[in-house]
DNA sequence: ATAAATTCCGTTAACGTTAACGGAGATTTA
DNA sequence: TAAATCTCCGTTAACGTTAACGGAATTTAT
């Protein structure tokens, strides 16, 4: 079976020899008492221009400003929270994980975040809403306006009535974070999510290869939570058929099915009836982290070379996954999502630094061989 | 070919309503200033007791941990680094870029982290050696060693002169971390870098999932640079091939091909050669980087339907995959390791917090969809 | 016995920034 | 013209920690 081919040559091979060194500052550190002596002025008055808090003459401003530039000067931030007595509030609204487990995971995220930016007087105050359950999410929303924090990470799962809150956070100027979920036309300072159509294409090309050519038969089930909306789900399903009406030659007949996770037996039934049928499937893509109930109807009908493709590290999913009946997770990082979140606003808010507005997360290939790598978020 | 099939069912689906609030400090942040005044000593005595300068008392030294203890003490951080006069050097030591364009990416990781944590007063010391010249690392070593640095990241490539090095750290009682290559039973702080095997393991998998059942040949090229010592190359090989023994009823003929990066035209040759051959392979595996050379190969002669995998994400590897030539490119984010590396030396000289001896990188599979989001090292 | 050395500990000036306080000089009000 | 009000600016005490300095009390040496 394995066959050695060898055609190696011995060239010398010469490279030129490097030495890096960062730069360093070759001016010392310069502070605001720098800028006070080289501007004749005091540090408070430096300190006053700083912060635009008034109470200087257009023509020294303008000076120190002018020295401000010329060295170069940029705040020691340690010293700034050690002195600063200004604290601020980080407020999250999320659904709750009883609603998806899904929800553990930026929540985990925006916590890391939370503990590494405690220091410069940032707190963190989450709540969450009932997916299942609009009028709490205008609750909780209302609750966190009312206690007046300085940034706001949401996800505007409800569309009306986060077009209300928005509008408060507009007129009260306070900055917001949407999370997996994104409104247009909003003045959000960002978005951290999910590029769904293309994880769907992604997931496509993956069952694609894997299926024997010429298979004739994919399923895409869809779990839903009927009270609850969904976006990404059909967002997923479109990325994966249109990878076959674009990509590739190979056209199989691909069928989709919905199914209420509240009722298992409903799954059963239909799935018993898919592979009872002449229409027998070379692979089912689950378009969310429910991936694990088929997996469990797999293992349980002992069903084999089907390939079966799914969303999410949940403990489950991971399990199957290890077991070898899910073939591939994909993988949306969503406590980076989370993490991300938190670190746009401690830009914005302390570092005063320009942040990207829409943020797609990394679509991860989760596999048997590389899952024991994802398992855990870090940093 | 879309065929839709609903099986939908609505249920009221209930979740509770929870409410998550991160713990805080019910006790106002203790300092240096409140330990003194519980134990009836000065702040110049905690401060003693804390770092171990000694001129205390037995009985009182107890008597503050007792306190410190009690209070669940933990240093302000930015006070530290704002009052200390301590400066950290940390000293890298990896091979040039021009020997292998891999090594920008770690060197680039190693820099943001040092960017992090320069107003801690960390400092970064970057030297390179020639990848075919072991006395250039040893030199550049004993440099290293003279500037008496605070932490040591080294890849050590060179087994012999390594382990001289590693002597000297160790009566120098210099902490070091290892990146990329690992040299056993040393005391190194850490270790940063690939599983090479596991990363051939799943190339072989998704080789396996992509190429059409019963396809007989499959070919592992093994771009060598002859005067440089490789450790990765041979270990990825013996994970693609082990996938196959113990994975798979499917049984290609795997055939290795090594050839030499200086010289080009043996490539070419040696492609023409199986191309015309009666092996006509269902896939090739390129074990490096250099998977470029061979995609440039195929485009220009027109292969298609060949499987191309190879590794890392080089400007002219992403290319060919988003043309389609390369299916597959697995990538070990090798900025994260230099990142991390710079980190474990900064949790274990500042923080003083202990620190994983070995860490390997996940293993990312890269695609057309999702280059994207892996194109730039971010965080 | 006194002088010298040692042990143990308190005091204090930094580190770079913030923000409250107050004060000198100019301008307005009564 | 004196009092009140503004403008603009300097001074200073924090923030929590480090580390040098020096001093009192005790022990050792002469």
């Amino acid at each position: 079976m394995f066959i050695y081919l060898p055609c190696t040559l011995t060239v010398i091979y010469d490279v030129p020899l490097i030495r890096l060194t960062l730069k360093k500052d070759a001016v010392l550190k310069i502070g605001i008492k720098d800028i006070a002596k080289q501007a004749n002025v005091s540090i408070g008055t430096v300190d006053r221009v700083l912060h635009n808090r008034g109470e200087v003459s257009k023509t020294t401003r303008e000076q120190v400003l002018k020295i401000i530039d010329e060295l170069g000067y940029t705040p020691n931030l340690l010293a700034k929270s050690l002195s600063s007595k200004i604290k601020y509030t980080i407020a999250v609204l999320i659904p709750d994980a009883g609603s998806n487990p899904y929800w553990e995971k930026p929540l985990e995220g925006i916590k890391a975040a939370a503990r590494e930016i405690k220091k410069f007087n940032f707190e963190l105050q989450v709540a969450t809403f009932d997916y299942s359950n609009e009028n709490s999410f205008t609750e909780k929303a209302n609750e966190i306006l009312e206690s007046n924090p300085s940034g706001f990470i949401l996800a505007p799962v409800f569309y009306e009535s986060s077009l209300t809150v928005i509008e408060k956070c507009d007129t009260l100027e306070l900055p917001y974070v949407f999370i997996d979920v994104f409104i247009e036309n909003c003045k959000n300072l960002a978005y951290f999510g999910q590029n769904s159509a293309q994880s769907g294409y992604l997931a496509a090309r993956l069952m694609n290869y894997s299926i024997n050519k010429g298979s004739s038969h994919l399923y895409i089930v869809k779990p839903l939570n009927p009270s609850a909306p969904v976006y990404h789900l059909s967002l997923r399903e479109k990325g994966f058929i249109s990878y076959f009406s674009l990509e590739t030659t190979n056209q199989p007949d691909i069928h989709s099915m919905d199914f209420d996770i509240s009722s298992p037996s409903i799954l059963v039934e239909s799935l018993d009836t898919i592979f009872a049928s002449n229409q027998y499937p070379s692979g089912l893509f689950v378009a969310n982290s429910r991936v694990h109930l088929v997996a469990n109807y797999f293992e349980k009908n002992k069903i084999k070379n089907v390939v079966l493709i799914g969303y999410d590290l949940l403990p489950e999913n991971i399990e199957y996954l290890e077991k070898g009946v899910i073939q591939f997770l994909v993988c949306q990082k969503p406590e980076e999502q989370g993490y991300k979140s938190v670190f746009s606003l401690f830009n914005h808010l302390f570092l005063k630094k320009p942040v990207d507005k829409l943020n797609y997360s990394p679509i991860d290939v989760i596999m048997k061989e590389n899952i024991e790598y994802y398992k855990n978020f870090k940093i």
